[in-house]
DNA sequence: ACACTTGTAGTCAAAATGACAAAAAGATGT
DNA sequence: ACATCTTTTTGTCATTTTGACTACAAGTGT
């Protein structure tokens, strides 16, 4: 309370999940200083005394991702006594979906390293990391089954396919290629652009738009997005 | 950190539910001292230095209903700047699942007032509380479809109308009553005790009991509880 | 014996699902 | 220009699930 504005016991650490390569991703960073130098860790920091804990999230993502505005929410609060080694720590967890084009990873603070990692492939964490991302990755599982927000994910416009990869990435299935396209349709959550895949080797897909103001009419009329 | 074990920034608040009189009620107390005297509230309290979080919230909720190893899963942290007005005071908050008749409202501490409400139909909360249990309650509805847990709040043995009549209040609709029995029967997952309804001016019903093993083995092999 | 209440079984058309087959649309190579 | 390859897109079909009912069974109470 003397110089700084952070509560010192109350931290924030995010997971930023987004998709590439076919794969989930989730953005990880090597603290370059200080006792803990040179291991991975989820981007994290303060809740500051005059700041409620969604925005000091939204900052901590801002720092490090640059974007503002996008998806985010509250996972879980990690609280176990010796969490953190050097004092009582707790810290709540959020996590954020994020389109892969929208970040420029190396625009970060030079203090640190940023780099995406697969999420069935990423380097050991620090503290209880391991299992905050473990607990989000259930948490993206069981929502993106019942909410539309896998879009959040991908670009405007998306192709079926691109579509279908994302859920068999998230939900570690496969699906029957003309069923998944028919069962996602028969929704009708999805504009079609008239657009077609540019630069493909093959006939070009069609390309979507997931319109929010469908959805949310279907809902309040008692529709449910499943599966 | 003198005298009190307490961190003073650091609160647990919990939602107990319990289901009885065809209603989903929770559990409310009345504060007897200090500047809030009359106001009712969620039981709660804080979090000690040598405790985890979950730890913390196991104690809050046996104080207030004497009970100990009952379904406990953490809701959400609350902690807008101003949600708490002495002090900036994060509180996590806890949902609670219990059987009716496992509780004696009146064993607790004399400082306290303690009552079951309907949800539906409730005082006036203190602070942020009507947000947390509003919360709490869609939380509720979520897990309580895809997830067996409504069980939790019946008692071990039970009819079929009394489990559709929880899902009815839960949910807020109305099932029909073949089409249920036959949708629940066909999971597999209830097992026929023999028994029947005692005391009932009609045709007794048969009892069933859910069965948590082919519960598991069920979800092993992929299989998810849906409605 | 009768009505009354609630539990339980069964019917039936409509819709959804899962497993495919086949056609259509481009791109590429000869 | 044509055949070939890849991926999209449209269809088909048997099976399962759903939703809306009807009917029957088992008890109470009069």
């Amino acid at each position: 309370m003397t110089g700084t504005k952070a509560i010192s016991n109350i931290s924030i650490d995010c997971i930023i999940f987004s998709f590439h390569n076919d794969e989930l991703h989730t953005l990880l960073l090597k603290w370059a200083a200080g006792k803990s130098r040179g291991e991975w860790a989820l981007p994290g920091g303060y809740v500051n005394y005059d700041e409620n804990i969604d925005a000091a999230a939204s900052r901590v993502l801002k720092i490090h991702t640059g974007l503002d505005h996008v998806y985010l929410e509250q996972l879980k609060a990690f609280g176990d006594v010796n969490r953190y080694p050097k004092k009582r720590v707790i810290t709540i967890t959020y996590f954020s979906l994020v389109k892969y084009s929208d970040i420029k990873v190396e625009a970060s603070e030079s203090v640190y390293e940023v780099q995406w990692f697969p999420v069935k492939n990423h380097p050991e964490l620090i503290f209880d990391h391991q299992e905050i991302l473990q607990f989000g990755l259930n948490r993206l599982k069981q929502i993106v089954r019942h909410e539309p927000i896998g879009f959040k994910l991908l670009p405007l416009e998306f192709t079926l396919l691109q579509l279908q990869s994302l859920y068999e990435a998230i939900l570690e299935t496969k699906f029957d290629k003309p069923n998944f396209r028919r069962k996602l349709l028969k929704m009708k959550l999805l504009n079609d652009t008239g657009k077609k895949q540019e630069n493909v080797s093959h006939r070009a897909a069609n390309l979507y738009k997931f319109d929010l103001n469908i959805y949310e009419k279907l809902k309040d009329k008692g529709f449910t997005f499943d599966l």
